[in-house]
DNA sequence: CCGCAAGTGCAAATCGTTTGGCACGTTTCC
DNA sequence: GGAAACGTGCCAAACGATTTGCACTTGCGG
């Protein structure tokens, strides 16, 4: 097996279509039958075919073929970063996902920039993806910029994408902080806090932790709630502001992992306990979360399922299986209990 | 500048060159000239061009241009997986690296898997990709089936791919290992212990250590070696092994930093301080690092460089700057002092 | 006044496929 | 025995750009 493929491959040219004709004997036209199945090809015509085929090694030449058929089995996925754990799993999700349908993905890092953002859209807009996935949208109506322009659908992940044909899929992160508050209370903390994010987003966590306190009978104490930035940094300003009140907080629901972790940090320079001074829960269930001491009780993020039902949500309109109005999904995001609540 | 553009973009069919051409009275030649600018055209039609290029929301179609140049303006990039955060920030390097000459980014991940890693390698050169970064390279020699074939550039990450005309970039595992173990005898240990890979890698981290070693005089003594596997649990054992041992060592130099993290397990249920007790030093300087306490000493293991000197060393071959014998960068792998040692 | 070069535009070939329509031969069925 | 149906193959027209070669003006020097 080793004879004539690489040999006989020049380094250049690659063979054409029209040589495995050439070769067998046939029109082209037969040739791309014997590959596709779409028409019969008599048995003889076929095995002489497959046989130019192999010998010469001939591999079809993908551009010719989006050219002429208008699909490329590939699809974009637009994140602000590759290097965020979070979008790395959801792309991978993405990618496998749409993996078993010979469909290949493209990457764009816009660094959340929603100049970049449109910069990139166009870009493989114009390379022809057949479908994409925003992950990285700052909800700006986008419906004049023409998102599915050109007929390529969208499915957009996290923000709102105000357009009457594209699927959304998104975290229950109301539900899960709900869960996470919920689980405090039962562990019997009475002062529950709350780091948020900063002020222009992430509301469902912050809606699904006032939930759990006022259906569990207690008001929710404005002084308790204190905004973060999702940073680690963020998460350590945020503690001492909140270890400076007259009283203290027992628990402290963080809207993100980073951010609670930033909270264990003061913790330590203070010398209390986690769980028993104070009881901590994050939000995203990232890497670090097992590896921070002691490990995070969190609400998981399910970033690859994202990534994966994304993938099918744009293959079902790709392939033509659906073409209806935008859809929503929400996955849900459970809660991981480990030592630090 | 709400007026035309969008309004006027109907949903499936892109507006062509053609098009174009009619509604400014010349020929798909002369805009294909004024846009590209390799022959002069009179001002005047060039006006005409434009605005009808501009009145139009014309876009040139990327695939057919992709057919008839022979480039696509896209470079594959091949790892075992993107969620893995060197990769990941390898990744991003290449796609900043090749940005500004407007290449974009298509990405593979193959799980190690050798079988996938050729389908894959297929499949993008299938799809005309400009140019190739592997960095999931099982060493198996792959000069027989054709890596550069059909003349596209490789560029290879960290493994040894066997042809003459392919670019490799690694770290300098070698250098950085042996700064680890200078930094824990310039300290004062005394016992440097080493926790390895597993034997069939990373070989070059181990002769960095020994060679710290004999160069300082001392000879290295072969108890105070053992094999993890890369992982948080493998250092673990490896560590539990080392503390097993009649006479402790006083320093550890950890392979990779999941390893350096297993370590700091067992030394915090043992009760040891660190560095105090036993001083630590890890590889790659992962986010983790300085989230564990304490905050890990560490070897910086370059990614993000890498990615971007693959993507320059596989832009200087796609332009046709360079077409010679396979290059070799080595990047240097700095140590980062923390806490840990 | 001729010739040559530079400036400007277009027609047509080309890139490598896919695919609608036609043609021809063979069955099958009334 | 003729019509309808099928099986099998090829021709040629797309797909949407780039690029080669040619034609026609001008301007200018000799």
């Amino acid at each position: 097996m080793v004879e004539d493929g690489s040999a006989a491959t020049v380094d250049k040219d690659r063979v054409t279509i029209a040589q495995v004709a050439d070769l067998a004997g046939v029109s082209p036209t037969t040739v791309s039958h014997v590959l596709s199945g779409k028409r019969l090809v008599g048995a003889a015509t076929k095995g002489t075919v497959q046989e130019a085929i192999r010998q010469l090694g001939y591999r079809p030449n993908n551009v010719a073929r989006s050219l002429r058929t208008n699909r490329s089995r590939m699809v974009a996925v637009v994140v602000p970063d590759i290097t965020n754990p979070f979008y790395a799993v959801l792309t991978r999700g993405l990618a496998d996902g749409v993996d078993k349908a010979g469909y290949g993905a493209y990457v764009c890092n816009t660094d959340g920039l929603s100049e970049r953002e449109n910069t990139f859209l166009e870009d493989v807009l114009d390379r022809g993806v057949d479908g994409v996935v925003m992950a990285s949208v700052d909800s700006a109506d986008r419906s004049s910029t023409g998102p599915s322009a050109y007929g390529t659908p969208v499915v957009c992940v996290g923000g709102a994408f105000n357009h009457p044909q594209v699927d959304l899929v998104a975290a229950d992160d109301e539900v899960g902080s709900h869960a996470a508050t919920r689980h405090l209370i039962q562990r019997g903390a009475t002062r529950i806090a709350m780091i948020q994010g900063p002020s222009e987003s992430g509301t469902a966590r912050d809606d699904g932790y006032r939930r759990a306190l006022t259906s569990a009978g207690r008001g929710c104490d404005p002084r308790l709630m204190v905004r973060g930035n999702w940073t680690r940094k963020g998460g350590r300003q945020a503690m001492r502001r909140l270890m400076a009140l007259p009283t203290r907080p027992d628990a402290v629901f963080c809207a993100n992992d980073l951010t609670a972790i930033g909270a264990i940090d003061v913790l330590h320079e203070l010398g209390l306990a986690i769980p028993d001074d104070i009881a901590l829960v994050g939000f995203d269930d990232v890497d670090a979360a097992t590896i921070v001491s002691p490990p995070l009780t969190t609400v998981r993020n399910p970033a690859y399922e994202t990534g994966e039902t994304a993938g099918q949500l744009l293959l079902s309109r790709m392939l033509g299986e659906y073409t209806g109005a935008g859809r929503t999904v929400i996955l849900p995001c459970p809660l991981v209990v480990r030592e630090s609540a």
